[in-house]
RNA sequence: UGGGGCGUCGCCAAGUGGUAAGGCAGCGGCUUUUGAUGCCGCCAUUCGCAGGUUCGAAUCCUGCCGCCCCAG
């Protein structure tokens, strides 16, 4: 990567850093005297940020959030935030030198973001936890200890980017923009940022490819440089979510029908409508079919699962509700994705965003595999304009 | 118990003398910073059972077992 990239590696002292926390530097090309906060999972990201920001000069603080009991999780390997975790955040710190605190937000973590992940999940929706955690424990109540310690900005190592000053059209407040590499990018997940969040947050690794992060990350001397990827939801200790629904709600989990999406045929039994979502085909273990089957919907309250062939899987438009907008939206040609790993497809919006309305997402072409309770986030290019969560769709046919 | 039909992997189903297709399901892997999807790989030495004919049978013959249909 050049230039950007060898200056970043050469820590102190460096120019660009100032560039990188977006805020202003003194005559000298330093932040000294500024404040920042790093959110720090114990991953490599954060603690590259950690490490950018205080080379910058600015007086570095680092927080880390506990979110889960760590008995449960500590066998999990490249989750976040678990005991292992934060002994990594707290020795990353150390190596830095700054300071670093650890919250215990298990109380309400388990609250807001997994007991609300089961009732989800019996209700027959596909939830997403992380952009709740994002919501609440990370931008809300980090948030607040950020700014309560007096701190400038409230920096992650999300792969996203904020876009402020030329960059920007009218010359509004920031934008959020997708991450440079649209691989690694992460704004799906962060859709539900509201503009005074935007305001007081920095992306720093939003414009890096992850492997310049990692050769930081051993430049600076940091052991988790070489940390797997974290992946799968965080407080799911295995990849068995739904064990952990069971655990929360025992009495909720029941089993039920599996039936045939238009003949409206019993093709078999389930154990448990938490089990599927839409667009699901592994598990329903029916044989004897001349094609594949799909989850197509799922009838909490009847405890069924209805299935079918994947053309009755096409959508062509869904309501979202709780609706976040960042920024105007603009006279452009309208994206979405209704899923992390996707390419934005052509989207109608019908309605208000922002604020929490309601509105109606018309696709141009069929989408499959829409989930009610998943997220679908609108662009225009690669700005995020916002977003809601799915309540329902229309098919296509 | 008169007549007819059928019995091939968990399910559906090709194959009627030359040495077991395919689909579905399942399992494993890859991909993936949510759930999914997708892709790749694996998955009957054996054709209801027992004999026989044949160089050779799931395919022909005999018997038995099981299921289905028709039965004045």
């Amino acid at each position: 990567m050049g230039q950007l990239m060898d200056s970043l590696l050469n820590l102190s002292a460096n120019p660009d850093l100032p560039a990188l926390f977006q805020l202003p530097a003194t005559a000298a090309g330093s932040l000294v005297g500024r404040r920042i906060v790093v959110a720090m999972s114990g991953g490599v990201d954060s603690s590259v940020v950690a490490a950018l920001a205080a080379a910058s000069g600015a007086e570095t603080i680092g927080v880390t959030l506990q979110l889960y009991d760590h008995g449960a999780a500590t066998a999990k390997k490249g989750a976040c935030c678990a005991g292992d975790d934060i002994r990594d955040a707290r020795a990353v710190a150390d190596r830095l030198g700054i300071a670093h605190y650890v919250f215990d937000h298990e109380s309400s973590f388990r609250a807001e973001v997994v007991e609300r992940f089961a009732d989800d999940y019996l209700a027959g929706r596909t939830p997403i936890p992380c952009i709740r955690c994002n919501m609440g424990p990370k931008f809300t109540d980090l948030f607040a200890m950020a700014r309560e310690l007096g701190a400038d900005c409230l920096a992650t190592g999300h792969y996203v980017r904020r876009a402020v000053g030329p960059d920007c059209g009218l010359g509004a407040g920031p934008e959020l923009h997708r991450a440079l590499d649209p691989a690694r990018d992460q704004s799906y997940f962060l859709y539900a940022t509201t503009e005074a969040q935007l305001d007081f947050l920095r992306f720093p690794l939003g414009g890096m490819p992850k492997s310049d992060v990692r050769r930081i990350a051993e430049a600076a001397g940091l052991k988790v440089a070489a940390k797997p990827d974290s992946q799968d939801i965080c407080f799911v200790p295995d990849g068995d979510y739904a064990k952990v629904v069971e655990s929360i709600r025992p009495e909720g989990v029941r089993g039920g029908e599996i039936v045939h999406a238009e003949t409206g045929a019993v093709l078999g039994t389930h154990r448990g409508v938490i089990h599927f979502t839409v667009g699901q085909r592994r598990g329903l273990e029916i044989g004897g079919q001349s094609e594949p089957l799909y989850v197509t919907a799922i009838d909490a309250p009847g405890r069924r699962v209805l299935a079918g062939p994947r053309r009755l899987l096409a959508v062509r438009a869904a309501r979202i509700v709780e609706t976040n907008r960042i920024g105007p939206i603009p006279d452009a040609p309208l994206t979405a994705k209704v899923r992390s790993l996707a390419k934005p497809v052509p989207v109608r919006l019908d309605g208000t965003l922002g604020d929490g309305a309601t509105a109606e997402l018309h696709f141009a072409a069929p989408e499959y595999g829409v989930a009610p309770g998943q997220a679908a986030v609108i662009y225009a290019g690669n700005r995020v304009i916002g977003g809601g969560w799915i309540e329902r769709t229309t098919a296509a046919v």
